[in-house]
DNA sequence: CTAGTCCTTCCAGTCATGGGAAGGTCAAGA
DNA sequence: TCTTGACCTTCCCATGACTGGAAGGACTAG
């Protein structure tokens, strides 16, 4: 299979999958002209890949996921613990976020958005103490 | 006052107030000895930026927001609609996270987490439609 | 005078791509 | 056979918002 369609059945650029290649999460074969021809599993990885990128692991995730998918003498111990790292770190963005939110909302419902320059979120961005977003 | 000093102040790294003004975000007077000078002004924009920045607006948003700050015939509702932009970027994110929270612990929460090589996790991300984060 | 701490610029790297140029390959139709 | 046009390749540069580090100048305390 060669790249065009293996993008459109994995749901990645071909672009992103040629980066997949550059930094060895697969490697394809390449055929006489040079092309890169992809087997079931690179397709198989891919779509893994794709679908772990989806739930937010970072690339050295993957990767780490990949290897344990590929060893059959691994603890799935192993893999929950990754995966809760990761979760802690979605929990903590989403943290951040809401806190940020918190924070913007109180100034925004504060200002009249009206034709008057007087404005309580500059006022909140520019005095100590007024913003808070811990 | 000096780099350091600033940077201490307002609580940004030295490294980042000379890349605001590469950017020309701030554009601090020179001492004869070539050391960036700050004067008051150029420290409260960085504080104002630290905080647009804490409150996850991007540099080009901040750029506008200290535009609109400096411009006394500014309307509020200008700021408002910046900022409720912003607001619903937040809440973009907040909701993607979830979707990726949600599966992903429903994948962990079905995971033995022993020393056995079956994980419903792996499997979920090799499997298509196992897992769904829209 | 020297040691140590500042300051400067410049270059390169991060993460996960995306854009686009220059050029080779292949399949279909005139 | 020739020519399109769609595909493929590599290569380099850009993004956002920094961060690290090297090389070298400036200033302060002892």
């Amino acid at each position: 299979m060669n790249i065009k369609e293996v993008a459109e059945v994995s749901g990645l650029p071909a672009k992103t999958i040629r980066y997949y290649e550059e930094i060895r999460l697969i490697c394809p074969l390449r055929g006489a002209n040079g092309y890169r021809v992809f087997g079931t599993s690179d397709i198989h990885k891919l779509s893994f890949i794709a679908r772990a990128r989806g739930l937010g692991f970072s690339i050295e995730e993957c990767r780490r996921l990949l290897a344990l998918y590929d060893d059959k003498k691994r603890a799935s111990a192993d893999v929950k613990a990754l995966a809760e790292v990761h979760l802690r770190d979605i929990a903590t963005k989403i943290k951040e976020l809401r806190a940020m939110e918190a924070a913007l909302q109180s100034l925004v419902h504060a200002c009249a958005g009206d034709a008057r320059p007087d404005c309580p979120i500059l006022m909140g961005l520019a005095k100590p103490g007024a913003v808070c977003c811990d």
